[in-house]
Formats: structure tokens, C-alpha cells, sequence
DNA sequence: GATGAATGAGTATTCATTCAT
DNA sequence: GATGAATGAATACTCATTCAT
């Protein structure tokens, strides 16, 4: 025990409040951040307002949070969290020999509506520049991973040509990010999210068919 | 009353430097903010820091740029009037009738190399989230500009289902350039920028095969 | 209207904690307090982190102490009774007729130990700049009744011009206290505690002879 | 060249104010910030108030001090700088030759000046607890080059046992200067600078006798 | 009585922008 | 035109103190 002393870590939440009052700021706090995150930027969100929109104390804020920074850590923890419970049902089908291919949608489908609920947050999270590189660390070992676990699972496919399986993988994963990112923030006239999980899905199966027909060949 | 073009003017650099030696310094200035941006982001770089790097007092940038943004505007102009220079001789290949096909892999290694000079500038400029409007504004203009070009390109194609054109090259258009900007500035462990090229050539060509095959069934 | 009494108390402990409980935790918060001042001074030392340290509520620490002045204030009474518990043996022996060539030695040695024990807390107390009114006033008095005894002892000597009486026991009295804060808190290579006592001594004693020679001439 | 740049020491002063505009400004922000530092202590003094008693801006001060560190550690550099210089031609004497009997009056007498101009700030400097670690080291290493230098001196008279040399050189420089402090800040009734002065040479002068004796003996 | 969650005025510091020289 | 000194609103964060439970 006697772990978690003082500044065992700079970003970690300063206490886990205990008593319910104190867990009901810290959740209106997180709220609150991520609103003004997701309004107006990291940069742009300041502490203060936070706090006020928060309907909380700034001695409150930072009695949970010991910098600007571990409030967008907690944030993004939260949204990692979720995705991942989101996407491993999906994630595990594979792992039980499900083929891709009739796995994909699926996923696409996961990726969509976690993006569809806080759209700007989500870039705020994923995309800005400037985040803290802790931050900025975590996003991308989960990044690496998916490519990993998305890798593992095309190298299960005898077609898959072994040395080309991370780049594809790669291509793959970057490819639902970043089309999902732009195309729920700024969808084309017309489409709803379910023409775009369907667009994407049909990107990405085109492609690792094409895939291995080239490497069949 | 001519209000509305001191509105216009608000971001529009204060003079049209027709002198040498006040082209000198905005070149200088543009440069500066530039290394800046890439290195620090929008936000971490200080005026008086591209003053002081661009050999020129705050004063004298002052003179030449309204206030920050109008840097970035500045910068972003010029970024885009480069990218719209290098993609031109390949859209009026589209135009002359080639068929997209074989327009495509010059499309994206154009992409690519643009992206690969600055890579965080480009992604500081396209990607960060507070953006001025102004600027942000004039991004999106432009990719729906190509966006549109792309959906008249498609149509040149019959087998193309004119419902969908538009949706279609959304993906096109996104996936492009959400692809670039994520592989260059990550790129998979042994990846070149032409086999990044190369490989988003894949995916999108599969995707347009795909979607034709689509319509024709 | 017991209204200056109210202004009295706003300084002086709570309560007189009477039981035995109240008393343990007066006693660790003065103890947690003694022992962060040293560490951190004054100003660095808060009023939570002693709290915590006594392992005491912060709220409990504010049942006991108005604020935390009246921290200082306690320990400053506790530090003054403590020191003056240790010289009252050998100001009664001046008293007793004794004369003070053989008191002094005594007299220096208490001192210095009493430094020896928490000499950054001691000159926390007794040099820091910004003490509160109370605690300044409180130490004066004190070092003005011992430069009253002091006077009084030299005066006991016939030899002691009585114009110079009070200026010669300031002398000494600072000297004494001004060097055994000096040479505790930094003292020079290759010295203990009992060459600084020797030291000192000699200094005053050669000091009260040349005053005595001087106004014997 | 070009060596002072950007970085160069976390304390220094920020720019070398060329202008004479700049020059009144620093010197007016020095001012100001002795007059605050001596009324209300290191801590008590705000940066704000020591800008706006300057008459001068919140960020003129920081143009020209990287924090607020820097200009007490400025301060202490010009206070040091002039008691050096006041010092600077009594120990002068002593190199040349003449007995310290002689020079130490004059030494005693510019120490008392020296402290008479601003004696809280003086305080302020030399006591006050929790003083930037640059200033306290800076302090110290002037205060062991005097006990050097007094060493020095003592050893040129032969009856000096070399053993003891050091020891009693620490405890007349802390003498001087703990007497000084403390005495010139609470003058005992009737006292003068100048009866001051005289007393602390008494007392050297017969400390520094004894010694003498005692060794001899 | 004790607890510890909540408070908010106050602190050092930054940086886009202005303007006297 | 150019310079760079000056500005001050705004920001993240602390800590003595209060008060509901």
C-alpha cells in the first residue's frame, strides 16, 4: 500500500474522491471540459471557465486535477476507454477466427458512432497539435496497437503477404481514422452516418481485396 | 462608406509590398512564422519570437501583417496556391479527357511531396483545431473546389452512378488527404513516401473500381 | 463590551484544550508545524500540509488555531518558555551574587544548545522578515527584559560606568544571540558546538573587561 | 560576440536595456521593488505592486527580469557591489601592511553606513529565510571570501596560531555583521551609528586581544 | 467534535499589440 | 519607414480559510 503518495505521477488526478459530492465535481468538471474542449480547443478552454461552467470552485478544479493537462489526460482516458469497449466485441470476433470481412463493417460502424457523439472533442483529442506528450504518447501506443492487432489479424488470411501486412494494416487503420474524423465533421451533402460507415466499409474491403489479389498474383 | 472593404482588409496583408526591400521582409516574416508554426504550432509561436527570427522588429512585422492570424492567412494562402499549382497540370489531364486512372497515382504523389516539405506546418494549417475562420474558411472552400472537380471527373465516366458521384469523391478527396497528412507525419516502420504513394494509389483505385462495379451491378 | 478582549483572542489558541485528546492534537499539530517551518520557513510551510503531517483534519487544525499566525505565535510562547526555562538557573545565580565571569560560560553553552536543536526553525522564528506583529513584539519585549537583566548584573560590578550599562548589555546580549545563530547555522570548518560556546564566551568576556578597563581609566 | 543570449542564465537580467528610456525604467523597477522588499519582506512584496509603485508597466518589469527572482537577485548584486566598493580600500590597507588594529575602526564604521541606508532591506537580504537558492549561495560565497581575507590578515601578525586562524576570523566577520544588523535595526536607547560603531570595534579589538594572548600563552 | 470538500482572492507570468522616438 | 520599449488583459495555479455533512 502507501502507493499513491503525493506526486506519484504529474498527471494523474490528485485524489479519487471518495465522497459522493466529490465524484459528482469531478464529473461536472470533466464535463464541463470537455464542452469548452470540444467549443473552443485545448488552448482555447481556459481553467477558469471551466471551473465556472463547471458550477464549480477553481480551488475545486485543482483539488482534482493538478494542471490544465491532466484534465484533457482524464479526457482522453475516458474516451479511450470507451472506444476500446466499443470496438473489442468487434476485436475479439477476429481473434475467434471471424474473417475480416464480415467483421469490418462492424467495426466502421463502431468507429462512426464514437466519433458521432462529440465530433470536435474527438479532433480536439486526436488531432490537435499542440497537445501534451503524454497525451499525445498514450494516443499513439493505442494507435500502434490497433495497427498490431489489425496486422495479427490479415496475417491470418494465408493471401496476406507477410512483409506488406503492417503497411496495410496501417493504411487500413489510418484509413477509418482519418475519413471518419472528416467525414462526420464535415459530412458531404446528403450523407447520413450510416451512408458514410457504408462508403468507408466499402473503401477498406475494396482495397484489402485488391490487396490480396496483388500479392496473389 | 466603403466599410465593408476595411472588413476585407482586416486580414489581408496591410500592403502589397512593391518595393524590393518590403518584399524582402514579408518573404522574411513568412518564412520565420513558418519555421515556427512547425516547430511550436500556431499557438506556441509568438510574434515577437518570428519578428526576432525573421531579423525584423515587431514593429516593422507590424506594418506588414494586421495581427497574428493574418500570418497564418498569409501562409496558408501560399501553401495553397503552391498545392493548387502542383496538382493543376494533373486535373487538366482530367479535363483533356485522360481517364482518371492514369491520372491518379501523379494526383496523390503530388499530394504526397507537398506534404512532405512541412509536414507539421501542413498539418498545423490544415488540422488545427482554433483556426481563424478566415482561414478555415478558405480551406474548406478549396476542397470542395476539388471535391467538385473530382465529382465532374467521375461523371466523365458513365459507369458512374451520377447520385453518388459527389459522395464518392468526398471519400476520394478525404481519404487522399486524411492519408497523407497521417502517413507522412507517422509513417509505418519501413515505409518510403513513394510506397505511401503507392499504396494510397492502391486503396483509392479500389475503392473507384469498386464503387463502378457497384453501379454497374 | 468586551470588545478589545475579542481582539486579543484573535491570535491566542482556541481553546485550553483541557482534554486529554484535544491536547495530543495541539500538541502533533505543533510538532507537524515546528517541523515544516524549519523545512520549508514560513511562508512555505501551508496550513493543509500541516494539518496532514500532524495527521489531523485541516478543519480540526482551524478548531484548535484561529489561523495560522497563531501557529507561530504558540510555538514562538513554547520556544521562548523553553529557553527561558534553560537560562532561569543561571540568571538566578547573577542574582545570587554570583559574578558574571562565571555565570557567562553557562550562559553561552544553554544558548547555543538551544539553537542546536532546530536552528533553521529557530531563525525562522526569530530573523524572518515578515513575522506577524504579535510574534515581533513578543520577542522584543523578551530581548529587551534580558538586556535589562543583563544591565542590572553589570551594574551589580562598581566598575561599570551606569551611563554605558544599557549599551553594554545590548552588546551582549546581540552578540550572543546574533553569533550563536550565525555559527549553528552555518558554522566554519572543523568547529563543534563547544568551540562555538568556548568562542563566543571568550569574545563576550574580553569584551566586559575592556569595557571594565576602559571606564576604570 | 553575440554570447549573452536568449537563455543564458535563468536569473539574469532579461535585456541590457540600451536605450536611456530602458535604463530609468530598470532603475525605477529596482527601486521600487528595494522600497517594497524592505517594507513588506521578499514574499510580501507582489510584482504587480512593485510595476505599478514604479510607475511602470506589469510588462515592462518582465522585459527586463525574467522573474521575480531576478530582481532580487539584482538588487542583491548592486548592494554587494557597493559594499565591496565601501570595503574595498580598508582591506586595501591591511594588504599593505598596516596592523588591523588600525583599520579596523574604518572597516566597522562603512559596515554601520552600509547598513544604516536601507536597514529592512538589508535584512531582507541577508536573514530573510526563504531566499532564491542563486542569492543565498551568492551571499555565502562572499561571506566565506571575507572570512578568507580576514584570516589572511590575522595570520600576517605571528602571534596568530594558524590552527585557530580561520575559527576566529568567522567569528569576527559574523560579529560585525550580526552585530551591525542587529543593532542598527533595533538601536538600543541613546545610541548613535556612530556609539555603535565604536562599541562593535570595542569588542572586536578585545576579542581579537585576547586571542592574541591566548595563543601566546 | 471531526472531517474534508469547497471557496475565491491573490500570484507570477505571457504575449499580441501600440506608439513614442 | 523602422525600431523596440511599453502596455495590460488574460492565464494557470496556490493556499488560508469556511462550512455542510
Amino acid at each position: 500500500m502507501a502507493a499513491t503518495r503525493a506526486d506519484d505521477r504529474k498527471l494523474a488526478p490528485r485524489k479519487t474522491a471518495k465522497q459522493t459530492r466529490a465524484q459528482l465535481t469531478v464529473e461536472a468538471i470533466l464535463e464541463a471540459a470537455a464542452e469548452l474542449f470540444e467549443r473552443y480547443g485545448y488552448a482555447g478552454a481556459t481553467t477558469n471557465r471551466i471551473a465556472e461552467r463547471a458550477g464549480v470552485s477553481i480551488g475545486s478544479l485543482y483539488q482534482y486535477f493538478p494542471n490544465k493537462d491532466a484534465i484533457l489526460v482524464a479526457l482522453t482516458h475516458r474516451h479511450l476507454t470507451d472506444g476500446m469497449a466499443a470496438l473489442a466485441p468487434q476485436l475479439e470476433r477476429l481473434d475467434r477466427g471471424e474473417p475480416w470481412d464480415a467483421v469490418l463493417p462492424d467495426v466502421v460502424e463502431a468507429m462512426v458512432e464514437m466519433h458521432a457523439v462529440a465530433p470536435m472533442l474527438h479532433r480536439s483529442l486526436f488531432e490537435e497539435t499542440r497537445l501534451p506528450k503524454e497525451v499525445r504518447d498514450e494516443l499513439e501506443a493505442l494507435e500502434d496497437a490497433l495497427v498490431e492487432l489489425t496486422a495479427q489479424a490479415l496475417l491470418a488470411d494465408p493471401t496476406t503477404d507477410p512483409d506488406d501486412a503492417r503497411l496495410i494494416a496501417a493504411v487500413v487503420v489510418n484509413a477509418i481514422e482519418g475519413l471518419t474524423h472528416r467525414l462526420v465533421l464535415r459530412p458531404p451533402a446528403g450523407a447520413t452516418p450510416e451512408s458514410i460507415a457504408h462508403e468507408i466499409t466499402t473503401l477498406i474491403r475494396a482495397y484489402l481485396i485488391a490487396r490480396r489479389v496483388d500479392s496473389a498474383a
